[in-house]
DNA sequence: TTGTGTTTTATTGCCTCC
DNA sequence: GGAGGCAATAAAACACAA
């Protein structure tokens, strides 16, 4: 009974072969009679489902390995009894229908020529109106459900490649803009330690003039007392504010100060040019803050 | 040969439009 | 309410590696 398993990769044909052979070796055995009718009926009552994946004349040629075709399906069953003609009759019919309805073939793809052509008016239009629908179905030999649901599944197809299209180009955008952002990231940071930098610069400028001030400080304090024994409204104050001006005690100088004092300071030629022109410029686009030198923040991510 | 992944054909259920 | 479109899914056919 090995020889009656089933695969469902297995051709009917080949398994209608190997049934015969176990069969005829069965009858034998037993003293069964070889008739086609009794091999059929044999069949039939191992595999009661085998009626429906093949119709009863290919299954009754190929258990008699006289394959028949077509128009002389009738002809083949000439060769039965009557009685076994009227039951392949009723089978046949109970085969076709189901339900009261018919049963539908094994889903078979559509030809190379029949795939072109939809293609073909597929490439026109991917909508289908019902007069072509009609025309291309008698043209293709198909039904007109048929050619419906081919543009259907079409129209899925299409737009599920127009989604993966969409979606890299998206990507290579993103990748654009993602490339810009890091650089701009880098940029950032750079002008960042460039600010550190120069705000370092002021500090120790600051000091230095503290230091200086210190030293001039008795000569200044003599002529200080000579002025204000002369003139007691403390304008001789505001004159030696104006020759340092960052030297104001206990905070720290304020922008116009600073400007003051580079002035002051160019004048004596100490620090450089370069650090004065970007230290002022930044000072005109009210870029310089004491307390923030980012420029925009880094923990914000590209988008797109 | 067989298991598995992909493609193609077909069905079902829901929605919109006329 | 019927026709047609669409998304989700089933199932058969096919491709291919092991």
């Amino acid at each position: 009974m090995i020889w009656f398993h089933r695969n469902p990769q297995h051709s009917v044909e080949n398994e209608n072969i190997e049934v015969t052979v176990c069969l005829l070796l069965f009858s034998t055995f037993f003293h069964l009679p070889q008739s086609i009718e009794w091999r059929i009926c044999f069949y039939l009552l191992l595999f009661p489902s085998m009626k429906r994946l093949n119709n009863l004349d290919t299954m009754a040629t190929s258990l008699s390995m006289c394959p028949s075709k077509g128009v002389n399906e009738r002809k083949e069953r000439q060769g039965y009894s009557e009685e076994f003609q009227a039951m392949l009759d009723r089978l046949d019919q109970e085969d076709s229908y189901e339900d009261g309805s018919l049963v539908l073939e094994k889903k078979r793809r559509l030809s190379f020529d029949q795939v072109k052509a939809l293609e073909r008016s597929f490439e026109l239009d991917n909508k289908l109106e019902p007069e072509r629908k009609s025309k291309l179905a008698e043209e293709l030999g198909l039904e007109p459900r048929q050619v419906a649901i081919w543009f259907q599944n079409r129209r899925a197809r299409w737009k599920t490649k127009q989604l993966e299209r969409d979606y890299s180009i998206l990507r290579s955008n993103y990748d654009v803009l993602k490339v810009e952002y890091n650089n701009l990231e880098q940029e950032n940071e750079t002008l960042t330690i460039q600010v550190r930098e120069l705000k370092e610069k002021v500090l120790r400028g600051k000091a230095e003039c503290n230091e200086s001030l210190k030293e001039e400080s008795p000569i200044s304090e003599v002529r200080d007392r000579g002025a204000s024994e002369s003139n007691s409204n403390g304008v001789v104050k505001e004159e030696s504010n104006v020759d340092s001006p960052l030297c104001v005690s206990g905070s720290l100088p304020s922008s116009s100060s600073v400007i003051n004092w580079l002035q002051y300071s160019d004048s004596r030629g100490s620090p450089d040019k370069m650090f004065q022109t970007q230290f002022m410029r930044m000072e005109e686009q009210n870029f310089f803050n004491v307390n923030e030198f980012c420029f925009f923040s880094v923990d914000q991510s590209p988008t797109l």
